[in-house]
DNA sequence: TGTACATCAGTGAACGCGCGTTCACTGATGTAC
DNA sequence: TGTACATCAGTGAACGCGCGTTCACTGATGTAC
């Protein structure tokens, strides 16, 4: 028996409940919109033992914001691990994002859609992380040899062009059906090729240049 | 006496309740959350006489997403017809784009929150307006001198990417606080630098380089 | 210009329904000694 | 190992509320002649 033994029954319906919010997010409904009751339903318990696990319905997004994030954080790290002088690095850093959100579409799916959904808290939450990761990326473009010289606005400034374009590609990944497999590669080409024009404009950026402070 | 006399009472009321459905959206609140009672009692009248101008709920918001995409067109069309031979052409576009986001931050908000909404019908018909945008910019795109050798898989490709970076652009103008124009002037120019730069790539940019068929 | 009628926008009572939340309860599982 | 007690997850009745929608109505405005 290990020190992390099975989940107590209390510790599988909370899960089971948050799983079912995000099932439901990627359903269509928004969180905004979902009923307690039919959460509940749907999960096989009695609407009044939803506050065994959670105080509120908020309390439940703001759960599912931390693990969606989470999720995000996870690939980034990784990401950040990867060798920066890989020659293909935007092509393997593509492919190996691409095959991370088709291996966890509930968590994606969320951030994606509760961006912009009507509970403020909770895009507050996710607004605020996304922000976080723009910082970082910035931080960690500068480390590349074609952007060391850039001041600290303009990785901010392409920082956001990418997360935009990234978020754009995660939409379509996220809407492809599960079983096409050419779509998900020409997703993932078209992708590549955002990545390495923006790249491709690197060396010759000069900050001011139509712009003289 | 003109030919197009004044509002009849109706259509005050009908567009008393469309303005008010909007500005619902731009509180925070998503379209699918908000309710007819409420809607009602904000433009003054009783439930039932929404009736009078609307079938459901779902006639009002479909009629929200023609108003809005017609107002994202007008400025589409617009941009056409300025001078592409322009030098600034960027800049001058940035700015237009810009300022007409602030003259109509209904229905932008609109069309960036209902995008990802719960309402599919709505979801769907905000999504095609957008798909057609990057369609016509990519045709567009492909009529100025550095793009007019690209494929057209190439040119949605880039048409795609900037659709992003304005989309997120326009995200961060509607976020803005109305009386800060450092903010307003800020994010401008960071928006022009994004699409300076996706326009630096474009002389040297070979399809396949890195992706021989 | 006056009269008769039709159309239109808004009213208010009433309905059945699903909602979130309260409460006192039950029975299973875990813990102390 | 056995017993007593505490904790925990789930139950089910009950509540008051706001919801969308029905219906028959009223009175103002528009139209035909």
């Amino acid at each position: 028996m290990s020190r992390k033994p099975a989940k107590t029954k209390g510790e599988t319906t909370r899960s089971a409940l948050m799983e079912a919010a995000l099932k439901q997010v990627a359903r269509g409904r928004s969180f905004e919109a979902m009923s307690l009751r039919k959460l509940t339903g749907s999960v096989g318990i009695v609407p009044t033992a939803f506050y065994r696990h959670f105080e509120s319905m908020e309390a439940l997004g703001l759960a599912l914001v931390d693990d969606s994030l989470r999720t995000l954080r996870r690939i980034m790290r990784q990401a950040r691990e990867g060798d920066l002088a890989e020659k293909q690095i935007i092509r393997a850093s593509v492919n190996t994002y691409a095959e991370y959100v088709r291996a966890n579409p509930l968590h994606f799916n969320f951030v994606l859609r509760e961006r912009y959904g009507g509970v403020a808290p909770l895009r507050h939450a996710i607004r605020t992380g996304i922000q976080l990761f723009v910082s970082e990326l910035a931080t960690d473009l500068g480390r590349f040899p074609i952007l060391n010289t850039w001041n600290a606005a303009d990785l901010r400034m392409i920082s956001a062009l990418i997360v935009g374009a990234v978020m754009e590609t995660t939409e379509l990944l996220l809407e492809a059906p599960d079983n096409d497999s050419e779509r998900f590669d020409e997703i993932v080409r078209t992708s590549e090729k955002q990545l390495r024009l923006v790249m491709l404009a690197a060396p010759q950026w000069r900050s001011g240049q139509h712009n003289p402070a």
